[in-house]
DNA sequence: TGTATTTTTTTTGTCGACACAAATTTTCGC
DNA sequence: GCGAAAATTTGTGTCGACAAAAAAAATACA
């Protein structure tokens, strides 16, 4: 059980039902503290979470949405499976996204955006400093969705947390290989990018969005590749 | 009050509930049955189809995740504004999937796509030929859902499944002005698309699909332009 | 008559209960 | 003992009801 779990059961203001929900349980899928596969069951979590089935069923249908279960009729619905078979569609759009976000936010980024972007720049050189892998992961999901945000297009934003959501469980998978490379340098590319961004040289932020991705997605399948487990199984 | 509202009152097959609101729901704001900003009455909803306001409330749920309905806390749902403002930002992700899915189309399409895509355009150009412009806006959706399908990547094709929908509501404000342009072109540039799909010509898919973008995206943009009425209304 | 405050109404968010479907176990025939 | 059919169990899909929150209406007051 996580910790958000175990919280206090009553007193929850009225309409936060769902939201509470849908925030532990998509922390809990993206840690992978929920398998892929499990099978999520609401009477189980309406006890745990001390509430009615009914925001859990809604809190459900909006993961569903996201791709984060999937919902079996007049069965349980399963936290999704990672598809190891397509993943070159996630590298493909992913890639894509990088460029698109870096792009739009060199061309459409206000001032307020860089303090943003270099706040969680600083989070992510803490993490690699301290070869904290897990939280390495966690500010580089957030210093590349501050991008987004200051690319200001709703559209590929919301692509793009699904995105970077979905690397973040892929990670958590490897994470403990995540050290060993060479963290260093991203820490390096994300400083290019920002000043790419500040000075407004799209194409530059374009090239070196494009290489971090590749980097990024070079590595992740070196760590599949290295493991030759059980890819098919999940 | 919409055709698909006046069905049957009861029996219906049990677990396909919230389907079938959410196809109705979807149905009449896509047509802009339901105006934008229209206040989304559950109680009201469910006397009209004929059963409780679980299954309502848990398609209202999946459509506020797409994007389809807003939902005020504590409020009614409302019916999606169209945000004039930022058009810019949706067609500049639209004539990215457009190219993107293009392009992957010949790039990994299988037999049975282009017998798909090719019924497809065959409806469009019916469309064409009979004048009848809601039919193009329709088949035209369905004629790139086809190549998207064909590119084999989910990420792209639910983002431009979303987008065109969107495009479907945007078009249906102005179909009454959608014969006068010059569709016949339409076709030709969808019969360019499918030889070049069919040749696996990735390049030449892809300028096609550039330009086409360019095309709608212009006669849309002429659309607004000619319509100086209550743009910021809405 | 206009404005602030209280009351009423409307509508959402949540709950507990029941019905139905699928999976599981048990029973029965051989 | 083994396989098929029946019964039980488990868990989802839907329902009606209630409580809280907001909006609307009514009232009080200047």
């Amino acid at each position: 059980m996580s910790e958000a779990a175990t919280r206090k059961p009553a007193e929850r203001k009225r309409g936060s039902g769902v939201q509470f929900v849908y925030n532990v349980l998509r922390d809990e899928i993206l840690d992978l503290a929920l398998a892929p596969g499990t099978p999520i069951d609401e009477i189980q979590l309406a006890q745990r979470l001390s509430m009615s089935r009914t925001p859990i069923r809604e809190a459900l249908v909006r993961l569903a949405g996201e791709g984060l279960v999937t919902t079996l009729p007049n069965r349980s619905t399963v936290v999704a499976n990672i598809d190891f078979l397509n993943l070159h569609t996630f590298f493909d759009a992913l890639t894509l996204m990088y460029r698109v976000t870096t792009r739009l936010a060199a061309l459409n980024h206000q001032a307020d955006d860089l303090v943003t972007i270099r706040a969680r720049q600083a989070e992510f050189a803490k993490a690699v400093e301290d070869q904290d892998a897990l939280a390495m992961i966690a500010t580089n999901r957030e210093f590349h969705a501050a991008i987004a945000a200051a690319a200001r297009n709703p559209y590929y934003e919301s692509l793009f947390l699904r995105l970077l959501d979905e690397g973040r469980r892929l990670l958590r998978l490897y994470y403990s290989s995540f050290n060993d490379q060479l963290p260093q340098r991203y820490v390096v590319e994300h400083e290019d990018m920002i000043a790419s961004i500040e000075a407004r040289d799209v194409e530059k932020a374009d090239a070196l969005a494009n290489e971090h991705a590749d980097q990024i997605v070079e590595q992740i399948r070196n760590m599949i590749a290295r493991d030759h487990r059980q890819k098919i199984a999940l």
